[in-house]
DNA sequence: GTGCATTCCTTGCGAGCACAACTAAGTTAC
DNA sequence: GTAACTTAGTTGTGCTCGCAAGGAATGCAC
């Protein structure tokens, strides 16, 4: 059967793709590490600095974070403890819990980021071309079309 | 500064990488679990075929699964209890244990296999031409050197 | 209004993993 | 041969997360 299995090219594709995401994923949870910060807290902080007034709705979050409501609540805990993020409830519906960012959630997201960035490029960009960064954009971007179309 | 952010181009690859990344690894997951595994067990599965003997040395296994010594012991655990691989003692080093494919891990190896080789393809590389393919296999070649030459 | 479904979030529970500490076995130095 | 070191694997503990269940607030049908 022609399509049972991964062509060569495919395979050699495939394995240094998911070699290198669960390589690169350690190697830059453990350099978030120096700040406090696991690699979804930072996402968090992330999310939350770029919305309007800094701060969204949990279920709007765990959405875009890709996170159950439980595993959302649970991750807050830890921001909320550590002073980084509020939670606000939300007068005009009761039901909704806001995530706010603190001043000092923004401050250290400004002292995490550049840090993290650098992280991205020495351990995932460094040595590709600019045509192979526009390509891997494309890319990705026909993985993401995949994904989306067949949902289960 | 001029490396401080990513560029637009930059920054397209990269969320587009790690949100494929998550989506994908869920789906996947939830493919495997008609066959009563995750991908964790069926990467182990994998590798003991390959292996001469179907069967391979504990820390060895770890290596190149990525895991932590404990973790193997009890993702083995579950393999084990559900029959579908053997730890067989070595008698010339009797510190070490072998992780052995069972007649009944080969089994259901061969019956997941062709379903989860389809996941990989639907999800992953549909839409992608064959140029894209082999240059993703390069990129991510390259990310593989980008890690092991700055391993911490 | 009253009943019912829906939405949003939290809590109980269990799975999977890492780190540290431990046991056991093999290796090296002397 | 014995002490010190290294290697291999397991166990205790804690963290993160998902699923299922629950509770509170809202919306809708009538």
């Amino acid at each position: 059967m022609a399509t049972k299995w991964l062509s060569v090219n495919e395979m050699r594709a495939w394995r240094n793709f998911i070699e290198s995401v669960n390589t690169m994923t350690a190697a830059m949870e453990n350099d978030l590490a120096r700040f406090g910060l696991t690699m979804g807290d930072y996402e968090v902080l992330v999310r939350l600095s770029e919305a309007d007034d800094e701060r969204m709705r949990m279920c709007d979050l765990a959405s875009v974070l890709q996170l159950s409501p439980s595993g959302l609540t649970r991750r807050l805990d830890g921001l909320v403890s550590a002073g980084l993020v509020d939670r606000v409830a939300n007068p005009s519906d009761r039901r909704v819990m806001f995530a706010a960012l603190t001043p000092r959630g923004r401050v250290k997201l400004a002292e995490a980021a550049p840090d993290h960035v650098a992280s991205v490029r020495k351990r995932f960009f460094k040595g590709l071309t600019r045509d192979q960064i526009d390509e891997l954009g494309n890319i990705f971007e026909t993985v993401r079309g995949n994904l989306t179309a067949c949902p289960q």
